[in-house]
DNA sequence: GTCTATACATCGATAGAC
DNA sequence: GTCTATCGATGTATAGAC
């Protein structure tokens, strides 16, 4: 848990970053990070034993950065609609420029997610609570009857579904639905507009 | 294109299917392959020439059983509500019962989808259309005004989305959320009546 | 701390006998 | 068609000099 970084580490560790974002753990090789760092591969041992502990070290540096830039600072916003609304351009606009992040993270959750479920849990214990800020706010806008009673984790499963889900399957739909390319201004405001419709309309009072 | 299969190529085919899905493209070892085939590695060669005419044969066949299931065969039922009812409970009950098969696609999605593609592409000409019965039964629900006005593709999108997400994260949702296993019964029922209670309510008419 | 050189393991693919 | 034996490529990790 040292936190003295000498400048060769810092270069590595930018390096590794680089190439296991594109490549993934498996696909990356310890020579292209060794080159990418401007060293070579003896010295990449060196500071870290091996290849899983220089993996380790950066899923755990990918993961919180992503989990704090969406889970932690939440938007400001009064109401819940705003909030919501808020929230999910925040985290499509996130994840179309982290295209990377996001491929990232699938490969984490399919290798079981042991780096992702510990650092919420590290996230939730920085916030002194059981949940993390969405979940809160969630919770709080149903007690004062904003919207109807449910189960946050579900709302957050779908929200996160419905947002995430271009940018999994991007292929199938930039080919087959011959949609814009979902990176580019003009899909992320349409995405975001037909998400929040969507959830807004089946989560508030019907009153 | 033959479809004369010998019982050996058969054997070789049932065991492939099975290691790939288990690991994927890169993590299958040909020799685990002819082990469980109960064949030598010499002889999967023979059959196959190599390891990627192996795959693209047994990829082609998961995802087209896949597409089949779940979007050639639709439910029949006179009312959208109806039908997109079932095509929720469907789709929920066949990723929980095939979990390694959703793997699977997100693996090919990653691999950037060229065979899910192409598949597509064959169940539409199939069907003899641009769209496929999913997406024609969409644009018949707004013509009909059962529905508001959407672009059917965003509906399909945020339909997957909301289904598959809790299988895609699955360790996220289980071990952060203790939600009961996502294949359960329990888990199901309450999946699929709150992704359907959102939608619906999502999408109808406000009349 | 940093390098070159190399050991060692894994795995896909092929040669060649039967 | 099926086998045993082995090649050759690739990639992680280490030995040892500076």
């Amino acid at each position: 848990m040292s936190h003295i970084h000498s400048e060769t580490e810092k270069k590595i560790l930018a390096a590794a970053k680089e190439v296991f974002l594109r490549r993934g753990k498996d696909g990356a090789r310890m020579q292209e990070i060794a080159r990418q760092a401007g060293i070579n591969q003896a010295l990449l041992h060196y500071y870290f034993r091996n290849k899983d502990t220089l993996f380790a070290t950066v899923a755990r540096h990918l993961i919180r950065d992503f989990l704090e830039t969406i889970f932690s600072s939440q938007p400001e916003a009064s109401t819940f609609r705003e909030f919501l609304q808020q929230f999910i351009s925040n985290y499509i606009d996130h994840l179309s420029s982290n295209i990377e992040v996001s491929r990232f993270i699938l490969w984490e959750l399919e290798r079981g997610g042991d780096v992702m479920v510990e650092e919420i849990r590290a996230l939730q214990e920085q916030h002194g609570k059981e949940v993390f800020p969405l979940q809160q706010r969630i919770a709080e806008a149903i007690a004062q009857q904003e919207i109807r009673s449910l189960e946050p984790e579900h709302l957050i499963m779908s929200i996160i579904g419905m947002c995430a889900y271009p940018y999994i399957a991007r292929p199938v739909v930039e080919r087959i639905f011959r949609l814009p390319d979902v990176t580019s201004r003009e899909f992320r405001d349409r995405r975001k507009q037909e998400v929040f419709q969507v959830l807004w309309n089946g989560i508030r009072l019907s009153s």
